[in-house]
DNA sequence: TAAACGGTTGAACAATCATTCAACTGTAAA
DNA sequence: TTTACAGTTGAATGATTGTTCAACCGTTTA
């Protein structure tokens, strides 16, 4: 996708309120920024990274038990896990065998509550 | 994908910790409500999408400005809208030829300040 | 050392989704 | 009324992505 940094090269439209655009445009974060912003969004819009979210959240969870409580292959959920983990969701803690699982930091608790605030309107 | 509800079906493993399972199990939200969230992150999970609600953020804009500054066509902002329109997280205005959209309240800044906050720490 | 098991990984496949294109609606100006 | 334009929409297409499958790694136990 091309964002608004370059002069607008598929827009087939002219300019209607130029002085609102150039307005706006001074406001925008930089283009990383989005990116960024619609990439930590990206890995929670998924019904099973969030409920992974939920599951290890209070409790550190071994990935044989998470994928048992989901219904899910161990495969499916280390793949997921993978995705947490490069997005610093998730850390974990090796045990023997096992490898635990659990929130980074409190900081997602806090975005996922807003959500849920706002879902419940 | 099949959640946590009903018997692990796809589950190649035999379940290790029994007692954590049926506690976190006990503690999890419901399935509809774990699609409801992923599905409001899905929304923000998107550059174009992210882009147009801060575009509109303090001033109201036309769908032919947004498309101009954003440097993408009429069409595709229209179809990102009908999203944010569905999702209740942009209203609109009609006038004349033009059509305003807005946010449509401080809960998804809100929202959007804190994953800013999470993504610069 | 060998077998068993928890966990990871890459390729393949199916499903989802954002953009394009073309046609269309409704309002405003000529 | 006719023309022009802002905006919407459905189908098609290309890209992205979640799960499966099979193979593999590392640790534990027999």
């Amino acid at each position: 996708m091309k964002l608004y940094e370059s002069t607008p090269p598929t827009c087939e439209c002219e300019e209607i309120h130029s002085d609102i655009i150039e307005k706006r445009r001074a406001e925008m974060p930089s283009e990383g920024t989005l990116y960024d912003l619609s990439d930590f969004f990206k890995v929670l819009g998924d019904s099973t990274r969030i409920s992974i979210l939920f599951a290890i959240d209070g409790e550190p969870m071994c990935v044989c038990d998470i994928a048992s409580l989901l219904g899910m292959t161990k495969s499916a959920v280390s793949h997921q896990l993978k995705i947490l983990r490069q997005s610093d969701l998730v850390t974990y803690r090796k045990s023997g065998k096992n490898v635990f699982y659990m929130l980074a930091d409190d900081h997602v608790r806090d975005i996922i509550e807003k959500a849920l605030e706002h879902i419940k309107e």
